[in-house]
DNA sequence: TTAATTTATGCAGACGATTGCGGTATCGTT
DNA sequence: AACGATACCGCAATCGTCTGCATAAATTAA
């Protein structure tokens, strides 16, 4: 069971040398004859000697390890987030532990406490939806201990972000729905503490603004849990009761948007002839859907490895006085597809 | 950017006591007054002592951490087995560090170097498309070392494996739609090397023979990759040209049955009046696609749990000569809905 | 030939937590 | 008064690796 790695020492013994040699040769050290390099490299091999990557750390107080804080690994965005941070860290000889907080506080902060247990140099998070207290976060920030936020981002002064331009993408979307013709657009938004769902939310205001469309605040309806089976519920009720009838829904994620356009299709209402449906994040599964569906398509595997590139960054520049603290904002893409264009 | 954090020899110093018995009053070890129990423990706090992972895995050669290696965590089902393992893993104390191996096999062996650098204490698998050769953990197994195999799992002798029963579901799947009236049933299959493969196309030849359908071997058609376009692209060939023609597919997953829905849609094919269809895995967007498809669903979450509890296991009897091992498969579910239910 | 360097290696003490083995009080017993 | 039993606690070594400092040998300079 437990496989007795060759060490540092057995190293040693075996070519009656000291450690320290073992250790300075294996790293390529000036002071080592080449020839006493070779034979360490050598036996090294033969013994099939891996280097203990614990005592290593111990000893540098460093782990060459990051962690990640992510709300679901199932949400398609997520997934090619990590990615993207799987790619920048191995490449540059960091380890990447994850954790997913299935969108629970409690969770969030037991996997942090547990991860700088285990010493992690970094720390990469999308904080869940339950977060409101940041507390746990600042907390290690005042300590100056390294965390770039994804996606999602806190309020809080001086922290270090990459994020998708919500508010440009939630824009262009109205604006393209505004264009295609349709007018009476409601939002299915998200939960009102995430900093994303306010900027989907703004953006969509400002497009209906600037093209001057009468719109009342009942139009913005919140659908918190974002998955179909809700906005499908909420969307129904707004089909038949709402005042003016609604011609077009732009849903802040994808879920939600199939969630509406179920409900269209029970009411017998045509996407997208009678009915129009932009989401976000563009999952798998737009392109599978009939009618296809247009979304906004956030860049995850760029925004996993920026955010990674930037923790590295901070965290090799440890004794560097913090320059100036650039977050960083990356573009999105309106995706056309059926569901938004009128025939 | 280091957070200082308290050791055990700083909380000796304050308290002027040893750290060994700061360290067995931490673990609350008899013989140790509770006065100075209590004492300790409030320097604890008031220091904000947390313990050094690290330190403590080395010294006891035990890292309270499992690895977990996996294709991509992209596919829904292998996320939800990632919760199942968490769920374990985290209750009983264990870490987890996971890597994506992006069906490459030399992301796989260099992911299983570091990982056991890292001194892990078991590895759960789920191998690549590319390994066909299975060395890399032959070699672990002979020394004994903790691994349980899910989902995919190795033609080798005597290891731990976690699966669905895929001959049944493929089975259930061919049989329902047999009985629906479809009769050309042709099977989109996965890459022949795959276990879940060939045990799936087994299963649906069992079901035609059953039956008494007469068939042909061009029936069953490989799609490697498993992707959508791929399938579409295969599928659509298959119903222009192929003798007889199709009146149905079972797919070896999710989105090779939509690419064949897409086929369809695109030849004016109806489903599922001319045509039937069932995936496999039960992807979320099985219910929403229209028609909704149906889909053998796999326990992904129990499948996470089982493999944990099993590998958690073998780790904790490390000297005990082990028992008969007991692999584990786990039932599936055939959910019909409505792409394979003749009107 | 001797002193000054250079080259190659070893010693020993960290890093932080754990633990076997002893040591010192304190108390009760005979 | 002397002894053993308890109850508490400290010493020191250990896990595997790294590294500042010292040392010895080999080379060069004077």
């Amino acid at each position: 069971m437990k496989l007795d790695q060759a060490t540092i020492k057995d190293l040693a013994r075996e070519l009656n040398v000291s450690s320290s040699t073992i250790s300075r040769a294996l790293k390529d050290y000036p002071g080592i004859s080449d020839e006493t390099k070779r034979k360490v490299r050598e036996m090294a091999e033969k013994m099939n000697y891996r280097p203990n990557a614990l005592a290593r750390s111990l000893r540098k107080s460093q782990s060459f390890t990051i962690g990640v804080i992510i709300p679901e690994v199932v949400h398609f965005f997520f997934s090619t987030v990590i990615s993207g941070i799987e790619e920048v860290a191995f490449s540059k000889g960091y380890n990447v532990i994850l954790t997913q907080t299935n969108e629970k506080v409690s969770r969030e902060k037991t996997s942090i406490d547990t991860m700088l247990a285990n010493q992690i140099d970094g720390l990469l998070v999308s904080y869940s939806k339950e977060t409101e207290d940041f507390e746990h976060f600042s907390r290690l920030l005042e300590k100056n201990f390294p965390i770039v936020f994804f996606d999602r981002v806190p309020k809080l002064e001086n922290t270090l972000n990459v994020t998708v331009d919500d508010y440009q993408g939630a824009y262009a979307a109205t604006q393209h729905l505004i264009q295609q013709g349709y007018r009476k657009i409601y939002h299915l938004a998200g939960p009102k503490y995430l900093s994303i769902s306010t900027e989907r939310a703004r953006g969509y205001l400002a497009a209906l603004e600037d093209y001057g469309i009468q719109h009342q605040p009942s139009w913005i309806i919140e659908s918190p849990r974002g998955n179909e089976n809700e906005a499908k519920d909420i969307t129904t009720e707004v089909l038949k009761r709402a005042v003016p009838k609604p011609d077009a829904f732009f849903a802040h994620n994808d879920m939600a948007a199939v969630g509406a356009m179920m409900a269209c299709r029970e009411l017998g209402l045509k996407v997208p002839d009678q009915i129009g449906i932009v989401g976000f994040s563009d999952w798998q599964f737009c392109t599978m859907l009939e009618p296809s569906l247009s979304s906004v398509a956030q860049p995850g595997f760029q925004m996993g490895v920026r955010a990674t590139e930037l923790l590295l960054d901070m965290i090799d520049k440890k004794g560097n006085i913090e320059g100036p603290k650039n977050s960083i904002v990356l573009e999105t893409e309106l995706l056309i597809r059926k569901s938004s264009q009128k025939p």
